[in-house]
DNA sequence: CGGACTGTTGACGTCATTCAAGATAAGTGG
DNA sequence: CCACTTATCTTGAATGACGTCAACAGTCCG
C-alpha cells in the first residue's frame, strides 16, 4: 500500500464510475492519499471536518460511542465514501471511524468536493450511494427493533450468502465481536446465537461457517416469533 | 386542504426553495396532489414504486412491521419527501407509509423526477435532504442501541425543546403510542418511563409535559448507566 | 348513555446483558 | 521452534430491563 492511485482506481469507485479523466486528474491533484493501521483512527466524534474519505482498499468502521457501549453505524468498504453529512451540514463529526485491518484512503478536502458536487453526473452518483445507505441503515433499524438476536445472526448469514443458493460456506468477513456490535449485540450473545443455529442446520469452525439449510434459516427470520 | 397548490407553497419546502419559475411550473403541471386521511396508506412494502412523495401539509409515518411488531424508521413533515430510494434503486417499496392525521402530498412520477435531478441545484438539495435523513436514522439506531427506554424519552423530549432552554413546557406532537413506536418502546414501556422521568423534573397532563429541569435530563442521556 | 380508543398500572415471563471463568487462537521474544 | 503473553471466543449462572398479558381508568364521539 502506498501513497499513489491512478484514474484506473478512481474509476472502479462509485463515486467516479463514469468521471471524465479531467475530473480524475482534479481530483487526485487536489486530494491526499493516507493509509491507517488496524485500530486507527481517522476522525472522532466532535472534531471539525475538513474532507470527505473516499475508500481505497481495507475497511472502516463508522460507530457511536456512550458509556462503554459501541454501536456500530456502517461498515465501509473500497469504493464508498463517507462523511460527507459532517461537511455539508454541522461542520463536524458525529460519529468515529476507525480502520479495520489496514487500509488505503482518499480523502477529499471540502471545497474541492463542493466544486465537485456542481457536476450533475457526480451529484447523480452521490444521491444513489446515500440512498443506498439510507437503505442499509433502515435495514439495521429494522434488524434491531424487530428481530431477535438469534433471527438478527441468521439473516446476517443470509445476506452474505449469494441469493437462492443451496448448501454452503461463507467466511465471516471480520472478527465476531465487530461483528456482534453491528448486529447491536454483545459477543456473548453473538456466540450463543451462533450455538442456536447449530440446530437449524449450521456448523462452524473459527471464521468459516457452513449453511446446510439456508431455507431453514430464512424461516426463521421470517418467523413471527422464533 | 385541496388538490391545489401553488408555486409559493412548493417554494417552502426544501426540494424547491431556491428553483426557477419555470421549474416549479414543470414539477406543479406533472404531478398530482393527493389527500389522505388519518391512518391511510401510502403504499406498502413490495408494492412497485413509480413517484417520489413530497408532503405539503400534516405528517406521514414511514415504517416496517414484521410478526405483528412495528418500528418506525421516521415521520415526515412538511417540506420533507420521500421513497427516493425505491425509484432510484430496487422499483419497490422497502416500508409502509401511512398517514398520520389529514394529509396533503404532492406526488412527483418517477420520469419528471429522473429529469429534475439532473439540475445540478435540485441534486444538491437532494443531496443535503438527504445526509440530513442519515443524520436522523443513524441518531435512532444510536439511540436504540445505546439508551434505555428511560433515556431513550429524556433525550426525545430534550429535542423537542429548544436548544439551552431553561424550565419550558412542550407538547408531544404525537400520540404517546406512535412516540412509543418511534423510540422502539411499547406503549407500556413509554408510559413507565414517563413515570421514571417525575423524579427528574417532569410533570406532564395529557400530551402537555412541563420539564422542571432540562439540565438533569441532559445529565440522565450523559450518563453512562441511569 | 354506551362503545371504542388511548393511556396507565400491576404481576409475571423472557430474552439479552453482565459478570466471571475457562478455552482456544494468535502474536512475541527467547 | 517452543514457552509465554495477549487477544478472541466460548460457556455458565445471575441479574435486570423490557415485553407481555390482563385489568382498569379516562377521553372522545356518536
Amino acid at each position: 500500500m502506498d501513497g499513489i492511485a491512478g484514474q484506473a482506481e478512481l474509476h472502479r469507485t462509485e463515486l467516479f464510475k463514469g468521471a471524465t479523466a479531467e475530473i480524475l486528474d482534479q481530483v487526485l491533484e487536489g486530494s491526499e492519499i493516507k493509509t491507517y493501521t488496524n485500530r486507527q483512527c481517522l476522525f472522532r466524534t466532535g472534531q471539525l471536518a475538513d474532507r470527505i474519505f473516499l475508500v481505497l482498499e481495507g475497511q472502516i468502521q463508522i460507530y457511536l460511542r456512550r458509556g462503554g457501549k459501541h454501536a456500530v453505524l456502517s461498515i465501509m468498504g473500497p469504493g464508498e465514501a463517507f462523511a460527507l453529512r459532517a461537511i455539508l451540514g454541522t461542520g463536524r463529526h458525529t460519529g468515529t471511524a476507525e480502520a479495520i485491518g489496514g487500509c488505503r484512503v482518499l480523502e477529499i478536502p471540502a471545497p474541492l468536493f463542493s466544486r465537485l458536487i456542481c457536476d450533475p453526473a457526480i451529484a447523480i452518483r452521490i444521491i444513489h450511494m446515500l440512498t443506498t445507505r439510507l437503505q442499509a441503515l433502515s435495514d439495521q433499524v429494522g434488524r434491531i427493533q424487530l428481530m431477535q438476536t438469534t433471527q438478527r445472526l441468521a439473516d446476517y448469514l443470509l445476506s452474505l450468502t449469494p441469493k437462492d443458493s443451496d448448501v454452503c460456506e461463507v467466511e465471516l468477513p471480520f472478527e465476531k465481536s465487530l461483528i456482534a456490535a453491528y448486529l447491536g449485540m454483545e459477543p456473548e450473545s453473538f456466540s450463543r446465537a451462533l450455538m442456536n443455529l447449530r440446530s437449524h442446520g449450521l456448523t462452524c469452525e473459527g471464521r468459516k461457517v457452513r449453511l446446510q439449510s439456508p431455507g431453514a434459516l430464512k424461516a426463521l427470520c421470517t418467523e413471527g416469533r422464533a
